[in-house]
DNA sequence: GTGGTCTAGACCACC
DNA sequence: GTGGTCTAGACCACG
């Protein structure tokens, strides 16, 4: 079963998209794994505190993604082959690096100073 | 007049928040500075291709923050004192290294790759 | 659900200021409470015969002085502190009785004759 | 001539309101007479920093209420029959003393706590 | 159904 | 021409 006690809600992003991030982070990170047991619709929205319809909509895009099936039962699994994980890997780490370097950039910060502000702010 | 040549809109965040950034970010730069010209909502819209109101929105939440000056039938100014642009800078500059760190580490990278990674896709 | 039976559109100032005030004076009367409910935008907007926009920018700048709280799919609702309550109290009285009074002055009416005008409109 | 020397602007209200709001108070209080020559309106627009469009405006319906008179030449005169200030004295009174009844009824404040704060301010 | 955003365009007060 | 307000109505994300 796969644990969501390190999930924090922000807001300003949609709450679905937060958990659809949480997961593929996860699955970047091996915390996620493939035939893992993701909870239930009812079990997640109650332990985030959310709509169950949020979690729902998360779980669709997954599915539609091919990262969750739903097997016989209520119960859902993480399918998660190495390509996806490599693909998802790429896609996530560039964004994420890409969102930094181009507001950086827009603010007139050097390569330089951004290394040492991550420095300065990572831990 | 400040220029918004470089504006770019994406998508996925509303346009008034990215004409907000693009000029907080702008001010960082010093490329927009105290006392500068702002584009009337009518030059600004037609411009960027959206409706007037979406850029008064950004001008009048902007003006919340005391960023801009303005007075009907008069144009507009930007009111950035040095303090301000010290507090935006710090805003912007870590919510934008703490979201790369973040998601980093939820991924399960290290600080090195971090580095590496922006070193890597910077220019 | 706060109630919309007593209010009255005038001109002159801009509709949503008025419903601003009517809500703040509700809050003063202790008619509108903490926790309350307020009408979406559709339905107070077609209660009052006024665009929906216009009750939107009233409940948004409301919410910018944290007296509602509104999230998206979510009913929204009063959130009033008693400190509130006195401050706003006080701004609205003070202001209130202050434009009767340079008005007064203004028009070389004594205060005698002020209190005899209101003991005789009152009612 | 008649004196803008107690004139203050605020904002909220237009200020050509505003100065017919001033000259009608001076009429009531009887520091504004029949037959006193009131400023041009080059002279009273730079002296209040207005624009000159404004106080046009303001005089021009000050001039459909017959109020105001031009005659020849560029001077303009007060033309108000003992009639005319009862009648406005009435209005603004009236207009004065119900503003601030309806804003403390719908505040909840009795007539008692009206002429108290009333005695407070004033003064 | 609810709020958030956006378009398209109008009128007004003011400069 | 400029900002402030408003109408009329649309689409979307969210619950």
């Amino acid at each position: 079963m796969i644990s969501f006690e390190h999930f924090k809600m922000e807001d300003g992003s949609p709450i679905y998209t937060q958990i659809i991030l949480y997961i593929k982070r996860g699955i970047i990170a091996g915390t996620i794994r493939d035939q893992d047991e993701i909870p239930s619709r009812r079990v997640l929205s109650s332990l985030l505190g959310v709509n169950p319809n949020t979690v729902q909509k998360a779980y669709r895009m997954l599915e539609e993604e091919n990262l969750i099936e739903s097997r016989s039962g209520a119960k859902s699994f993480m399918t998660v082959s190495q390509i996806q994980v490599d693909l998802i890997r790429a896609q996530l780490l560039e964004s994420n690096a890409r969102n930094l370097i181009t507001g950086m950039k827009q603010m007139g910060i050097s390569k330089e100073e951004a290394h040492k502000l991550i420095e300065k702010l990572w831990d």
